[in-house]
RNA sequence: GCUGCUGUAGCUCAGUGGUAGAGCACUUCCUUGGUAAGGAAGAGGUCACGGGUUCAAGUCCCGUCAGCAGCUCCA
């Protein structure tokens, strides 16, 4: 147990409100912010604007455990404690105490940040030994006898010279630093237990030998202030509770959330794989999740044709030229892959849909009569992803995006603003997704006058109330080319995860200089808006299957009927429905084959199938079927005629719960 | 990319430097079963890949690839 990861598997990595550096194109993969001054406790940091890594400032309002029930957290959020103080102040101590047990086992070790967090605490370290999981424990026994040794915490006052003439003798470089991040107007605290003295502002608890319970969780690198360019330090996480119940149940859950894992149940569900031979972030759809795929694509592509969109289709492969007019080869090109040279021409795979779009825009002039032009693509591009970060179908090297790009002038911004606002609500509802929108604006880097910026966000605002949309907002958080809308999903278990963007653009009309001539026969310049509303189809279905734990909803099931003969001879009958049922477009495994009842039975639960129907010789003689709906033990015997309907209309409909049968009607 | 960990059958995992293992899944046979794993037998392996140490390597060392957690990054 020892082992646990410190947080679910997918964390939270990708949720934050993103700012983006530069551009002239989508992104549709969401962005961790920059670093922002803090207000976590750290060892000598506190409250005090000090640089804290980033991890920290997510965890607080990310997690998914902060969003639903685990342990005593859960009603009344992470401060709330049955305890004498707040849980946030106890981790705290707690990871004070961890360091004084690290000290002990490991002299010289020079510390860094320790702060509390979420659902815990963490520390970094640079030690003499690098350490590995197996010495938490020794840690945590080490922790224990401190405890109960040195109970008692004392805060001491120092002034800022004292503060770093004792922790330069100590040898403590990283402590040297942060005295200087504190504030010249704020006093500097010492909280101390024995021989240990750590640079805080605290608070803590008042003795370490109160009842409280923790577990050193896992171990991972950070680097010293979040900057990769200073040197790494050892983290440990941990967490801690007043009660022995609330941290059971916290580590129970973080067990539980494994079982939601997309991976996990990508592959115990046949759904997707990636292959080492292909090469790390590039994911293979199997035929099971094939069909999930194009169910969402007819949908999207219904939603799209119905409001004026047109498709498009744009070469994979474009000469480097193109993407440096665009300017993403200057700014992203370690991002892109190496260029492939043809006839002595460098050529290079996509990293985005845009300028092929534009490419189109420009084949020939374009009149105002035409505008708006909405073309849509599902767009994959490639983008190279640094190793470490590849993860799952979450964040991988090969994506598809539900891109389109909207050609438009001044004038018609905020319908165009208020229709795809209207569009992702759709969509987004269509999942049972209900998701947070941010209004990006205007950052200090900026190209673009003043007005034009204040009718996007003015368009953005008022496409936003228009479609009844509330936004929250990010202040200077706009790309430098426009402002943006963004929009995050929680999924089922609360975690958060951006997937929609809608982006104005005043940067690359200008790069490609597009135009189109006006009702006063002078060329104008275009505006143009870039919007994803699934992001990417991979992140989209990674989310997507966390979202219902693997349970798809009737019209995007993988199999949507099992249907079960109870006996060899049944199976006429059930091949009969299965035929019907296919002949109607859904998807039907009959599982006809002579192995026992209970097994095939718990081979459709196993892949989460919505219905099956279990047919005798009742129901061979009467016509009817035994339905039974996932995730019951009940069955409720009808018609097939009437199971039909219903099968239809949930198809129709594409509700996204299971009806109750009631066994009387 | 960085820090730590991991890689043995389709899956989940045992395996002390000395002949490659289990459960589930799979195949075959038996079982004709009314709602969450019927029985028996069988097959399945270059122990991720490449070097090295050793009389001997799944096991120890180095490298590569891939995965896990985190950090940094993400047009």
């Amino acid at each position: 147990m020892s082992t646990a990861p410190a947080r679910p598997p997918i964390a939270d990595r990708f949720q934050v409100r993103g700012r983006e550096a530069a551009g002239g194109g989508l992104d549709s993969h969401p962005r961790t912010p920059s670093g922002t001054a803090c207000d976590v406790g750290v060892p000598g940091g506190g409250a005090r604007r000090a640089q804290i890594p980033a991890s920290s400032r997510r965890r607080s309002d990310m997690d998914p455990a902060s969003q639903v029930a685990s342990g005593a957290e859960s009603a009344a959020g992470a401060d709330a404690s049955q305890g004498p103080f707040p849980l946030s102040t106890l981790r705290h101590s707690v990871s004070h105490l961890m360091a004084s047990a690290v000290e002990r086992l490991y002299p010289g070790t020079k510390f860094g940040f320790g702060p509390s967090i979420e659902h815990g605490f963490y520390y970094d370290m640079e030690l003499p030994e690098p350490l590995e999981e197996k010495d938490l424990k020794r840690i945590e026994k080490e922790m224990r006898r401190i405890a109960k040794q040195t109970p008692q915490m004392v805060c001491t006052e120092l002034s800022r010279d004292e503060a770093k003439a004792k922790l330069a003798a100590q040898d403590q470089t990283y402590k040297v630093e942060a005295v200087d991040l504190i504030p010249e107007d704020e006093t500097i605290t010492f909280w101390s237990h024995g021989d240990w003295a750590d640079l805080c502002e605290g608070p803590h608890v008042d003795r370490l030998d109160r009842e409280f319970h923790f577990k050193l969780l896992s171990l991972a690198g950070a680097y010293w202030r979040g900057d990769e360019k200073r040197p790494m330090l050892q983290r440990i996480y941990g967490t801690a509770f007043w009660t022995k119940e609330d941290l059971e149940a916290h580590l129970a859950w973080l067990e539980q959330v494994k079982l939601s894992d997309h991976r996990r149940i990508g592959t115990d569900q046949d759904l997707f794989s990636v292959h080492a031979e292909a090469g790390a972030g590039f994911v293979f759809w199997h035929p099971r999740l094939g069909v999930v795929r194009k169910e969402i694509e007819d949908f999207w592509w219904h939603e799209h044709r119905v409001r004026g969109y047109q498709p498009v289709y744009t070469p994979h492969v474009s000469r480097e030229d193109l993407f440096a007019v665009s300017g993403h080869l200057e700014n992203y090109g370690e991002m892109m892959y190496a260029p492939m040279d043809i006839e002595d021409i460098p050529y290079r795979v996509k990293p985005m849909n845009c300028p092929g779009h534009i490419l189109i825009y420009q084949n020939r002039g374009r009149s105002y009569r035409e505008l708006p032009l909405r073309w849509a693509e599902l767009g994959t591009v490639y983008r190279f992803e640094k190793s470490g970060v590849v993860h799952g179908m979450l964040r991988v090297r090969g994506f598809t995006q539900d891109d389109s790009h909207i050609f438009c002038t001044p004038d018609q911004l905020a319908d165009e603003i208020a229709g795809v606002l209207e569009l992702v609500r759709t969509i987004l509802d269509a999942f049972g997704f209900s998701f947070t929108a941010y209004l990006a604006t205007r950052p200090e880097k900026a190209i673009g006058e003043e007005d034009i910026w204040e009718r996007a966000i003015d368009a953005l605002q008022r496409g936003a109330q228009k479609a009844g949309i509330e936004l929250e907002l990010d202040e200077g958080g706009g790309a430098f080319y426009g402002p943006k809308i963004d929009f995050k999903v929680k999924d089922a278990m609360g975690r958060e995860w951006q997937q929609s963007t809608v982006q104005c653009d005043f940067n690359l009309p200008d790069r490609f200089d597009l135009t189109y001539t006006d009702t006063d026969g002078h060329k104008k310049r275009p505006i143009m808006v870039h919007r994803a509303i699934l992001g990417s189809f991979e992140r989209f279905v990674g989310v997507l299957i966390e979202h219902f734990s693997g349970k798809f909803p009737f019209w995007l099931a993988p199999d949507q009927v099992a249907v079960i003969p109870i006996r060899e001879d049944h199976a006429d009958y059930a091949r009969e429905l299965t035929a019907r049922m296919e002949r109607e477009g859904f998807r039907v495994n009959c599982m006809d084959d002579p192995s026992h009842m209970n097994k095939r039975i718990k081979h459709a639960q196993g892949d989460q199938t919505p219905f099956m129907l279990i047919v005798g010789e009742r129901e061979a003689a009467e016509g009817t079927c035994a339905v039974r709906p996932r995730g019951t033990r009940d069955q409720v015997d009808m018609p097939f005629e009437r199971f039909l309907d219903l099968a239809r209309d949930l198809r129709a409909s594409r509700a996204l719960e299971l009806p109750n049968l009631s066994p009387a009607t």
